[in-house]
DNA sequence: GCCGTTTTCGGCCCGACTGTTTTCAGTCG
C-alpha cells in the first residue's frame, strides 16, 4: 500500500464523515492526514514499520492504527463500513461545483438520489426546487454545476498558468489607480499545477480594475462579481479570481490570497497565541471590552513579523515544517534564479532540437547563463534521429567553434543524453562516454517495467562509472502519464553512495524530480542538477520552473551543481 | 481526530458571496 493510495482513502473518509455531518475538526483531521502523506517524500510503509507513524504530523494514535491495519491487511474496517453507509454517487457530487456535502446529504435523503446522473434528471424536471432552502436559480446553479464537472480537464500546469498570469496582470496594471498587482494562490507558491488563478490588485478605485477585468478576451462568463471579488471562467473552463483591496492592506491580502489554506490555518494560530486574530484585511488585537484595535500591514514581512517569524518564502508554504522552522531559525536559504551558472541539457538540430547549437548557445547566454552542457539524444532512441559515435565526434568539432566564438563569456560542454536500454546497458561505448565533459542518462522507453526491473535498471545506470547524471528519473509526463514505478528510496541511496546527481528537469511538462523527492533526495545527501532541456531558443527561461521546484523541496545553492562554475565542475 | 513554552481537555482561521431567506446556511478558498 503505497502513500498515495493511504490518501486517497483518508481523503475518501472525510468527503464521507463530511456528508455524514461528523465533527467538523474530526474532518479536518483526516483531511490534513491525507495531505501531509501524500506530501511525504518517502514511504509511509517505511515509517510504518520504524514504528514512527506517530511521528508524522497530523497523525495520532487511532489514525497510525488505522495504517497500521492498512498495511497489515490492505483493507480498512472503518472505510467499509463508511463504504457502505453512503451511496458512491453521493460522494462524488461532492465534485460538483457549488454542491457541498449539505446539499449532497439532502439530495440523498430527502430526494433519493444517489448519482450525479439522478440529481441531473431531477433538476432537469424541477424536482429539486421542492426542497426547502431551493429555487429555481440553485437548480440551475446545479445543471451548470455538472456541466463544468463533465468538461473539466482537471488541473492546469504551471507553464500555462503562469503567461496567462503575466498576461492578465500586464492589463490591470494599466488601469488608472493600480498600485501592485500580483499572482497568489498556488501560482504564487509555484506549485507543478494550479487549480485556478488567483490575482490580487492594490487599489484604491476597484471598480475600474473589476470592469478592465471582465472584458479581458479570455473571459467566457462572470461567475460572480461585488466590491472586492471578482471571478470569471475561461473558454477553457479554467476559473480566474481578481481580489481588489486598499494598498495599506497589501501585505495581509497577499499572504492571505497566496496560501496554502492548511499554511494559514498554522499561521492564525499562530497569531491567536500572540492575542491577535489575523484576517486578509489586518490583525486585530482583541482587549477586553474595548473596540478591536486593527494593525495594518503593507508588505508580508509585516506580517510575519508580527507574529515573530521571518519572511516564509511562497514556495514553502505547504505546511511542512515551515512554520517551526521559522520560529527555531532553521529557514533554508532557498536557491534563486539568479545562482545559476549553467544549465546540465539542451537539445540542438542534431537530434529533436529546433535551434543551431550557436543559436541555443548564445540564447542560454542571454538568459544569464555562462556554459550549458549539449546533451542530443543518442541513436537507440531512434524517432529522434539521434546521434551514433561518429556524429558525436563530428559535433564536437561544432563545439570547438562555437566556444572560440563566444570565448571568455559562454562556454559548451561536451555531453550526451545516452539512452538506458531496458536491460540497463549504455547505447554508447565506454570510451566513447570517457571523451565527452559529462555523461546524462534517461530511460525514454519501458517506463512500465515492473518495479523491481526499472529500479535495476535505474541503478544500474546510477552506478556506471561514466554517468554523471540522471535525467527526469521518474519520467512522468504531468497529467498524461505517471512516471514509473520506481523504488526511490534505493534510487536515492544509489545516487548518493556515488556522487551521481539527480535531474530536476525544469519543463513544466515534467518538473522531474518533483518537490517532495527533491525534499528527500537532499535529506539523503544527494547532489541535483536544473536542466532546462531546452529543445529550442528561449526554452532556457524554463530554469524558472526548475528552481521553483528545486525550492518548494528546500534546496538551497549548495544543493545544486549548477552554481558551480563550470571550471569547478570539469576543469579548464 | 490531533495536539500542548499557559493545556492530557478543550480548543481547533476567517471572511465574501449567493440564494433563499425575514436573519441565515451553505459553499468556497
Amino acid at each position: 500500500m503505497n502513500n498515495r493510495q493511504v490518501a486517497d482513502i483518508f481523503s475518501a473518509m472525510a468527503d464521507m464523515l463530511d456528508i455524514q455531518g461528523a465533527n467538523y475538526h474530526r474532518i479536518m483531521a483526516y483531511r490534513r492526514a491525507a495531505e501531509n502523506i501524500a506530501a511525504l517524500g518517502r514511504p509511509l510503509e517505511e515509517v510504518w514499520r520504524e514504528g514512527q507513524l506517530t511521528s508524522l504530523p497530523g497523525i495520532g494514535s487511532t489514525l497510525a492504527s488505522k495504517i497500521d491495519e492498512l498495511m497489515r491487511t490492505g483493507e480498512l474496517e472503518a472505510y467499509r463500513d463508511l463504504q457502505s453507509e453512503i451511496p458512491q454517487g453521493v460522494v462524488a457530487m461532492l465534485h460538483i461545483s457549488g454542491v457541498g456535502p449539505k446539499s449532497a446529504a439532502r439530495f440523498w435523503k430527502e430526494l433519493g438520489i444517489t448519482t450525479v446522473a439522478a440529481l441531473e434528471h431531477a433538476a432537469q424536471a424541477g424536482r429539486l426546487r421542492n426542497l426547502h432552502g431551493f429555487g429555481a436559480k440553485s437548480e440551475q446553479n446545479v445543471l451548470d454545476g455538472i456541466a463544468l464537472f463533465r468538461r473539466h480537464t482537471g488541473r492546469t500546469r504551471l507553464g500555462t498558468a503562469w503567461p496567462l498570469a503575466q498576461k492578465i496582470l500586464a492589463v490591470l496594471r494599466e488601469v488608472p489607480g493600480v498600485v501592485q498587482a500580483a499572482p497568489a494562490g498556488s501560482l504564487r507558491r509555484m506549485r507543478e499545477t494550479v487549480g485556478d488563478l488567483d490575482l490580487l490588485v492594490a487599489s484604491r478605485d476597484p471598480q475600474p480594475v473589476m470592469n478592465r477585468f471582465t472584458r479581458i478576451p479570455e473571459v467566457e462568463e462572470v461567475i460572480l462579481s461585488g466590491p472586492t471579488k471578482t471571478s470569471i471562467r475561461t473558454q477553457e473552463g479554467f476559473q480566474i479570481d481578481l481580489r481588489v483591496l486598499e494598498p495599506a492592506r497589501w501585505g495581509t491580502a497577499l499572504q492571505y490570497f497566496t496560501g496554502s489554506q492548511a499554511h494559514n490555518i498554522r499561521l492564525r494560530g499562530l497569531a491567536l497565541d500572540h492575542g491577535l486574530s489575523l484576517s486578509e484585511y489586518a490583525f486585530k488585537r482583541e482587549d477586553a471590552g474595548t473596540e478591536p484595535e486593527e494593525i495594518l500591514c503593507a508588505s508580508e514581512e509585516e506580517v510575519y513579523a508580527a507574529v515573530g517569524l521571518p519572511l516564509i518564502p511562497p514556495e514553502l508554504r505547504e505546511d511542512r515544517g515551515e512554520i517551526k522552522a521559522a520560529l527555531q531559525g532553521r529557514l533554508p536559504n532557498l536557491i534563486a534564479l539568479d545562482d545559476l551558472k549553467g544549465d546540465f541539457q539542451f537539445h540542438t538540430t542534431a537530434s529533436d532540437g529546433r535551434s543551431s547549437l550557436l543559436e541555443m548557445a548564445q540564447s542560454a547566454l542571454a538568459s544569464g547563463l555562462s556554459y550549458a552542457l549539449i546533451t542530443d539524444h543518442t541513436h537507440g532512441l531512434g524517432v529522434t534521429g539521434g546521434l551514433t559515435v561518429e556524429r558525436l565526434r563530428e559535433q564536437r568539432k561544432e563545439i570547438e567553434a562555437v566556444n572560440e566564438q563566444l570565448a571568455g563569456s559562454f562556454r559548451v560542454l561536451a555531453g550526451i543524453e545516452v539512452e538506458v536500454h531496458s536491460d540497463g546497458s549504455l547505447d554508447l561505448p565506454d570510451d566513447t562516454l570517457a571523451e565527452l565533459d559529462l555523461v546524462v542518462a534517461a530511460v525514454h522507453t519501458g517506463l512500465r517495467q515492473d518495479r523491481e526491473q526499472i529500479t535495476g535498471r535505474m541503478v544500474a545506470a546510477i552506478r556506471h562509472p561514466h554517468v554523471d547524471i540522471i535525467a527526469h528519473p521518474t519520467g512522468r509526463l504531468i497529467g498524461e502519464r505517471e512516471g514509473a514505478d520506481l523504488d526511490m528510496e534505493a534510487v536515492f541511496h544509489a545516487a548518493a553512495e556515488t556522487g551521481t546527481a539527480l535531474e530536476i528537469n525544469a519543463n513544466p511538462a515534467r518538473l522531474d524530480l518533483k518537490d517532495v523527492h527533491v525534499r528527500r533526495a537532499i535529506e539523503l545527501g544527494v547532489k541535483l542538477v536544473i536542466s532546462s532541456d531546452a529543445h529550442t531558443v528561449g526554452a532556457f527561461a524554463d530554469l524558472r520552473f526548475g528552481v521553483a521546484t528545486a525550492r518548494r523541496g528546500w534546496a538551497t545553492a549548495g544543493d545544486i551543481l549548477n552554481t558551480r562554475s563550470a571550471e569547478d565542475l570539469v576543469g579548464p
